[in-house]
DNA sequence: GTAGCGGTATGGTCGGACCACACACAAGTT
DNA sequence: AACTTGTGTGTGGTCCGACCATACCGCTAC
């Protein structure tokens, strides 16, 4: 086919898909650093302009980290990190409604669900020590900015222990883009040490179940939780 | 000179943000058309450069789209597409090994089963005809890829019968990002009509269950469906 | 009325230049 | 010898100005 008609290279494509055949043929590697980007351009015969916008792309989609500098950690390298990429993609679509807050906490109930059960079955002493680390966390006098960020610590420390690595950075993106919404509904809830209590009280009780290897009760009081979070919050 | 210390701006993300505020706000939603390039960069200061990284990313991450041009559907309009975008993160981080497909697997298997359950309850009957459809087409004489794309069109309308968009954007990404990897392995299959024969008398047997809406069995139903499918191939 | 054709606005691409940063290394100082 | 200082170099970050490709708009000529 060396048909050139209809198609439209589209430069920084052509770059893009250079470099993502270089990432799925194994060659580039987690770790690894790319070519300059001048040096890459060369390469390829395109401008810097078309590799710098390929690059910046990838690095939306959490792959590489870009660093100025001569040092080991400078350049463009490849580092994955995709929790982040796939949080800030819901965030964005949850902004411009591309999907329902309801249809989140639906997402989430899911997810937690899942992982809850699987933590049961495999979560280690270490597991259940991190989780327990959050917990002490969340019995100071916060407010619902640091309070979240424990909470969060907390569910992530559950999908971790589930052992899924998918589940677990879907999870944590989920966590994330819903973050900015329930911190908003914390601020306006009007007695917030109770509903803090009641988180504290749910949490331990998740904790307990799992500590007990009692997968299906961890599901159910972590679905109850999710749901109460999000009902009292939300509507 | 208020303060430029330890302040990093960087310049396209500071676009970034500048665009991501107004569709947040809403000022900016789905179908609107974004100024010209160059105008954003004058507005903001900013170089067309550092605009059209930034304008890259939220292409990259399915909400907006570029076109050359003068007509109604020129330049730059908001057109959230979550799934193309969180397919390719997925593939990608597949590719580059940031989760084995074990966990896509269970993974699928954890989405298909909430939606399947939720399907047999509210699916419509234009949904089941949708079903249908993909059935048909599947019952003629394709080979891995076409009938790859039916199986696709199939476990979507299932996903879309539920109702939850994020879980069905979420399906259909990762229905997307394991296409290359079960392709691959379909062709590798030594007899390829005698799959495609039990793969579809199972869809059929979800099919009606669906239809009875029985949605435990069906969701049983299309977790072995999932497993089994996966199984062959992949181990 | 219709076909043709230039005008115009838009994203796409390029080359070149300079800046900011961070390290490497040699020279100078104590 | 140990430390400080300065200079060099390689990297991404940014900007400018120009030109190309595309697709519509509107005018002109038949």
């Amino acid at each position: 086919m060396t048909d050139t008609r209809r198609a439209r290279p589209a430069t920084y494509e052509m770059v893009l898909e250079h470099v993502v055949g270089r990432l799925t043929t194994g060659e580039w590697r987690p770790g690894d650093r790319l070519p300059p980007e001048r040096e890459l351009a060369a390469q390829l015969g395109a401008s810097r302009q078309a590799v710098r916008e390929a690059l910046r792309v990838l690095q939306a989609q959490g792959v590489i980290r870009s660093q100025v500098g001569t040092g080991a950690d400078s350049g463009t390298v490849v580092v994955p990190a995709p929790a982040r990429a796939l949080g800030r993609v819901l965030a964005l679509h949850l902004a411009v409604d591309s999907f329902p807050v309801d249809d989140v906490t639906e997402a989430r109930v899911m997810l937690e669900r899942f992982s809850a059960e699987l933590a049961a079955r495999r979560r280690s002493a270490a597991d259940l020590l991190t989780m327990a680390a959050a917990l002490d966390e969340m019995d100071a006098d916060l407010g619902p900015e640091e309070f979240s960020d424990a909470d969060i610590a907390f569910h992530v420390a559950i999908a971790g222990a589930a052992g899924n690595r998918l589940v677990n950075e879907l999870t944590v993106a989920i966590r994330e883009s819903v973050r900015g919404f329930l911190l908003g509904a914390m601020r306006e809830q009007g007695d917030w040490p109770a509903l803090r209590d009641r988180l504290r009280a749910e949490h331990r009780e998740i904790h307990a179940a799992l500590s007990g290897a009692d997968g299906v009760v961890a599901a159910d009081l972590i679905e109850a939780h999710i749901r109460a979070f999000h009902g009292r919050l939300g509507g």
